[in-house]
DNA sequence: CGGATAAATGACCGAGGGGTCAGTATATCC
DNA sequence: GGATATACTGACCCCTCGGTCATTTATCCG
């Protein structure tokens, strides 16, 4: 007898597969982040984001419209939540302007640096380069609202004479181009080369560089 | 009679091509920079590159052995001079450490925004990340050498006492980041974002903030 | 001029992968 | 324990593109 099953029920021989309407969505999502994260936009191949979330490349297709649906409904889960905590961080913080850049900036680095975000934030990066929809979305559902709260906090200080007289809109770019630099950084060198950064070594020497560059006891003057 | 040519002389067909095998190797080369920096790797059809040379793909196969060699052929004949201009500098120069380092970053910033290679740095920094082959080679014949002129910069002017006591490696990496975000924001997002950076501006803001920042006169103590 | 040489062509191959859909297995209801 | 509804499957379609090669055609040379 060919034990199909475990026991003496040979009446349930395990289904194949069960339904899970509800679910299926979110174990998609998670799938799909992971390999998008690791392997970039086009090398994701959407039957192995079925596999990995226990499925087949149809029932990706059953939940979502197309690969590029699928990849926005990735970037916009794991992207909110870091947009979301800076923005309120933002809003709720009492005290110097130096702290709450440092806080702003941290909170970036933890999001990017310990979850499946560092994956994505390359992503889009760089791979949007030939899917001029998904660089727009990038754009405008985040990097611009990233960016509009740094120039508020670099103008903030600015004029509580905190920090020094600077092109606002290009500090804001200057001081998370590190930030940036470590995901590129991490999922396509990283990999191939032996030493590997040391992660927080690096973010506290970009931060202190920034916090010593917007520092207003400069009287440098530095560029002709 | 049947007009075939223009003029007297029928003899002379206007002949569909030419044979140049001399200046093949370069045309070629000066077709795929320019479209895969517009287009990034994958997007770049052997086929159109063989068009903007003035051939078809079989001719691309001639003289170059396959896809990856013809991008690398074509990163090679790009970043060259940019490191050797930027090594030279480093060799000769005489001066402050801070002279120094504006120069290089200058050198650079020169070489990647105003020639064809603003868009092979930025898919260099991208689209290598599943071509460890590829990732590979830039970080070891450009990247590293790229990084460690800029060590022994900032060593040289810790030494010096010109520059604050810093984490040289880590330094030296925070200090390109706004060259590299700048080469990928141009041929990522600027395309589809309305206002493009004004990048005199936004170059000198950066050198400001890290001359800024690298500067000993600082006592503060920056980060806990 | 005409034959030899080889540069260049373009039709072709095959692998890879996004997207589809008829059929099948599972859940649910009575 | 059917009968019905539908979540899921997996084989299939078809297009794209790197790479090949027999054939065509420019050029050289005697």
């Amino acid at each position: 007898m060919k034990p199909s099953t475990q026991g003496n029920n040979d009446r349930k021989p395990a289904p194949r597969w069960r339904r899970r309407k509800d679910t299926r969505p979110a174990e998609i999502l998670a799938a799909a982040q992971e390999i998008f994260g690791e392997r970039g936009y086009d090398a994701t191949r959407l039957e192995d984001v079925g596999r990995r979330a226990g499925c087949t490349k149809g029932t990706v297709f059953l939940y979502y419209e197309s690969k590029s649906e699928l990849f926005k409904a990735a970037v916009r889960e794991a992207m909110s939540p870091m947009v979301r905590d800076t923005e309120q961080a933002v809003e709720e913080h009492q005290g110097s302007a130096r702290d709450l850049l440092t806080k702003v900036l941290r909170l970036r680095w933890e999001h990017m640096a310990r979850t499946r975000l560092t994956g994505l934030v390359k992503l889009l990066l760089t791979e949007t380069g030939k899917y001029p929809d998904l660089a727009r979305f990038y754009n405008d559902e985040f990097f611009d609202r990233g960016q509009a709260l740094l120039r508020k906090v670099i103008q903030k200080g600015a004029d509580k004479g905190e920090f020094r007289k600077v092109d606002v809109e290009q500090a804001a770019r200057v001081v998370v181009s590190p930030l940036l630099f470590a995901a590129v950084w991490r999922h396509t060198f990283e990999p191939v080369v032996p030493a590997p950064i040391e992660l927080d070594e690096y973010f506290n020497t970009s931060l202190e560089i920034m916090l010593a560059g917007l520092d207003p006891a400069h009287v440098h003057e530095t560029v002709r």
